[in-house]
DNA sequence: CAATCAGTTTGGAATCATTCCAAACTGATT
DNA sequence: AATCAGTTTGGAATGATTCCAAACTGATTG
């Protein structure tokens, strides 16, 4: 019964959630939030892209991106640049930074209380700092 | 007189730069090396080919390509990557970071001694770390 | 100097992720 | 049910980069 109580809510939470961040709930959107669901996770508009397709989700590849975008504007999703042509979008918003294997393609969390940056200078007048992004670049040994 | 006696070296300084890194000194090769000369500079791609042409070399974008990814495996440039798709080429190869500014997309060091990250964890197993990369993000206040 | 050949250059086609666009659609409101 | 701003979508367009096969050229050899 438990199980189908969260079911039964699992709709209603996502429309909660797109209500809050300002969106409409649509059934694309709907469908998305759902998908990126629990857990941390990094992914691509392909992959998700790809996941929507065998959950029989119909989705466009053109409504992944905008959405994903729209996510991390509204501060659902952060965006992680790695590499020319290879961003991610990380469910994780919190404070953490990245190992990325550039063999594999693959990204790997380093908790935001491990790492600290220090010593960064004051930014260039008439500049904010809006972030500080640090990526360890590993490949195998 | 230091004038032309540099004059005339520069050319035979840029084939001893070449040989050194075990590429053959080529007409397009050495025009580049003059090129990229004096002082740390951020270059893309296009931004080398356009002040090749207006310097009257002839050199094929897909040359400029070849040459900069040549010189950064040869250790003589950086190569830095900002976003999904910018990436420069930096003739500073010390250790140093970088504040980007998305507006404008320009790059500006942050030199070495000044930065520092601290509490990078293990690597993964089997994986090594090959360079930690900082950018920070700035933007117009 | 002429022949030779691996290394290099090149224009143009091909990739690939992402963005753009105009037309069709749909959630919310009246 | 009518309305309309917000959304979605397939397909074209972009833009940086890579690929390719043919032409070229620096270095070596006889
Ligand atoms: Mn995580
Ligand atoms: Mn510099
Ligand atoms: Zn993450
Ligand atoms: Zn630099």
């Amino acid at each position: 019964m438990t199980v189908s109580r969260k079911r039964k809510s699992s709709g209603e939470d996502a429309v909660r959630r797109l209500r809050a961040a300002g969106l409409r709930p649509t059934r694309q959107r709907g469908a998305l939030v759902e998908l990126l669901g629990s857990g941390h996770r990094h992914l691509s508009a392909e992959s998700l892209h790809q996941e929507a397709q065998q959950a029989g989700i119909g989705v466009s590849l053109a409504t992944i991106y905008n959405t994903l975008h729209q996510f991390t504007e509204a501060g659902l999703l952060r965006e992680v640049v790695v590499g020319a042509g290879r961003s991610y979008f990380d469910t994780n918003t919190g404070d953490h930074q990245h190992f990325y294997c550039e063999d594999d393609g693959s990204l790997i969390d380093i908790e935001g209380e491990a790492i600290a940056v220090a010593g960064v200078p004051a930014p260039p007048k008439g500049m904010a700092v809006d972030r500080v992004d640090v990526v360890v670049r590993v490949k195998r040994a």
